[in-house]
DNA sequence: CAATTATTAGAGCAGCCACTCCAACAATGC
DNA sequence: GCATTGTTGGAGTGGCTGCTCTAATAATTG
């Protein structure tokens, strides 16, 4: 018999089918990608889709847990740091990063299109929590070592820093003379100046 | 004969289809609005939708105006200001309030889950045209009164700006503790000191 | 090699949805 | 009242799309 063929070609595979997806997504949006096309950019039949994605949706859920999980591993590089505000700044500028792949602000906004959708909606809750997780320790730790404001609670912080983050991928996405290699620079600026204990009246 | 029977009750009632409209795509997006749930929302038949809007399109396009519009009228009420940090942040809040209405987040992710469309990114390229130009005088001149800061030039900041107010309406989108009549007062500062010339480093 | 099962392709189908079409109605002018 | 034209509703349709089904092929085991 033939139980498993080659488990890595089959990841692969879906790895491929992914990645096509999440091409066409960004170029599209989500119901102007049609499986059809997903299936040209991938170089399969939508028979080979279907075998390895019960469903259209499906797709869009495993780029969103991939996400996920990789800011969890990404939680895991920052343990032994002790610079509250470093690794803040870092993580933002991490974000900006992010925001060099091009399909990554058409996808964001594909996303956004359908995140009405109860399971497309508990899986963003899953993520901003994550990432609130990720955060938010710093966060306090800075408040107690007097390098990050105080007259917030840490959870609206840690929202306004995400609000910066996905600002920052939005404008990217829409605005053509923004460059996000050259801004990530003034992102990490901004977030430091909201992060600051001082208020913004006067210096 | 009869010409126009009654121009007012005519636009009224593009009216009232134009915001029945708003609501769905707000609740469902853009694909997810079905003509159907928008004649059912305003209590019309689809005859009298097709009668007023030739494409189910052209009515996004049409809110997408009227926001246009919008914009250009407020141009107008700064015009006598001395004060361009002033007129800045007054704008910044005036965003603030705009993300309000609860329906304003989800019709802005519609939108963007169908930005790829060529007819409405020309519509928004079109608001954010207007806008900058709303915005980027009082920069400049804020830049020669020494209120702002000079490191950057004025397009950039303009482009901050415009990034804080749309991560703010996204923010209160998809983050239910984010109340955007709370969080107000904290996107001011935050343009505040954004804008402000000293460097984020110290005070 | 034979048997079994995973994998692949693509033709076809069922359902949905934007939009059309027509018939009835309302408002105006004569 | 009659004619004309703007307005309204809703049944119907054509096209598209997500997904199913079948059959052929490849890979693996004994």
């Amino acid at each position: 018999m033939a139980r498993t063929v080659d488990p890595e070609r089959y990841a692969a595979r879906r790895l491929a089918i992914i990645d096509a997806a999440l091409t066409v997504f960004a170029e599209r949006g989500y119901d102007g990608a049609t499986t059809a096309a997903i299936c040209r950019q991938a170089g399969i039949g939508s028979g080979t889709f279907f075998h390895y994605f019960p469903t259209k949706r499906d797709v869009l859920l495993a780029i969103l847990r991939l996400g996920i999980e990789d800011v969890r591993e990404r939680a895991a590089r920052y343990a032994g740091r002790t610079d509250p505000l470093g690794v803040l700044l870092d993580i933002v500028a991490e974000h900006a990063q992010d925001a060099a792949d091009p399909r990554m602000p058409g996808f964001v906004r594909a996303v956004g299109g359908i995140m009405t959708q109860p399971d497309v909606a508990e899986l963003l809750r899953e993520d901003t929590e994550v990432q609130h997780a990720l955060l938010r320790p710093w966060v306090e730790q800075g408040q107690r070592a007097g390098a990050v404001r105080t007259d917030l609670p840490a959870s609206r912080i840690v929202s306004w820093l995400y609000l910066l983050t996905d600002g920052f991928l939005g404008q990217a996405a829409s605005d053509d003379g923004f460059v996000p290699a050259d801004e990530a620079e003034v992102l990490v600026d901004t977030a430091r100046r909201f992060l600051a204990p001082w208020s913004g009246i006067a210096p």
